[in-house]
DNA sequence: AAAACATGCAACCGCGAATTC
DNA sequence: TGAATTCGCGGTTGCATGTTT
């Protein structure tokens, strides 16, 4: 259908963000709260489209924010979850308390491409950039080419992407046996989560939403980690489970961990952190 | 000292997903 | 059920600042 850009009003202001107009947006976001951003900027008296209050919200004045100076552990951490998540900031950021996906895209694009290609790594396969003497068994052929020959990364693809790319870390290494990999079956739990809501808002706790089995899931809820094809993960185990948001065929492979048992999300989290 | 170039990052844009009506 | 609206994401742009020539 499409929609004429939210900028493009005679009147709206753009570019950087005044302290004047940082300030009213703050206020009112503390008096009101988040969301309704297109109504917002005129409940709050600013010549701004909501798109660009809802950004600035997001990336520079929300509680919490930090900002510079990435801890070689935080590095660390985005580059392994490059590894496994891609380009998907919003879920890299969600595993980094503090930080916005804004800021770790940025930090990839000009200093973490810059520093992995210097280490001979390439930044978008996590690959070696060293030519390969070793053969491709046929099967990583063939999820070779079933991976480049479109764009858009189904969740078939994405899959076969990791199986393969698994299989190929352990080719690098003959001693280390091939490890199997599980494949998520995703329990649909609660509609009261995206698979994009953030660690943050996960582990705050419930929902406002409505009884039921939503209101059950969202209780249980101990935190949200990218749990996605991991290398013996039992998923089927009975204490804790996958919620994934949208439509299961559309299923990413990463979601909320639940559970009753408070203490489960560290346990996982540990093994997860190991397996990367 | 100044012009040219490089770098970092805030902000914008377009699109698809989710939600509402 | 489907159109309209809103939201959120990732890619990209453009400007301010720093560095080199």
């Amino acid at each position: 259908m499409g929609r004429s850009p939210c900028c493009s009003k005679v009147g709206l202001r753009r570019g950087p963000w005044s302290t004047k107009e940082d300030t009213a947006l703050t206020n009112f976001i503390q008096q009101n709260g988040e969301g309704q951003w297109r109504s917002l900027p005129k409940n709050a008296g600013l010549l701004r489209c909501g798109k660009s209050c809802r950004l600035r919200w997001m990336n520079y004045l929300r509680p919490g924010i930090k900002r510079g100076n990435i801890s070689q552990d935080e590095e660390d951490l985005i580059v392994r979850l490059h590894r496994l998540l891609g380009n998907r900031w919003s879920l890299i950021a969600g595993r980094l308390p503090g930080r916005t996906d804004n800021e770790i895209k940025n930090y990839w694009n000009t200093h973490l491409i810059k520093k992995l290609n210097q280490s001979g790594i390439n930044p978008k396969s996590h690959k070696d950039n060293l030519p390969k003497t070793t053969k491709k068994t046929k099967k990583q052929k063939k999820v070779a080419a079933a991976t480049t020959t479109t764009k858009k990364t189904s969740t078939k693809k994405i899959e076969e992407k990791l199986i393969s790319n698994n299989d190929i870390n352990n080719n690098n290494n003959n001693d280390v046996p091939k490890t199997k990999v599980y494949l998520p079956k995703p329990i649909r739990v609660s509609s009261a989560f995206s698979r994009t809501n953030s660690y943050d808002s996960l582990t705050t706790g419930t929902s406002s939403s409505e009884g039921g089995e939503a209101a059950a899931a969202a209780a249980e809820v101990v935190s949200y980690v990218p749990v996605a094809w991991l290398p013996e993960f039992e998923l089927e185990d009975a204490n804790y489970g996958m919620v994934g948001g949208g439509a299961e065929d559309d299923f990413l492979g990463v979601g909320c961990i639940f559970s009753s048992d408070v203490n489960m999300w560290d346990k996982v989290y540990d093994e997860y952190l190991q397996l990367l």
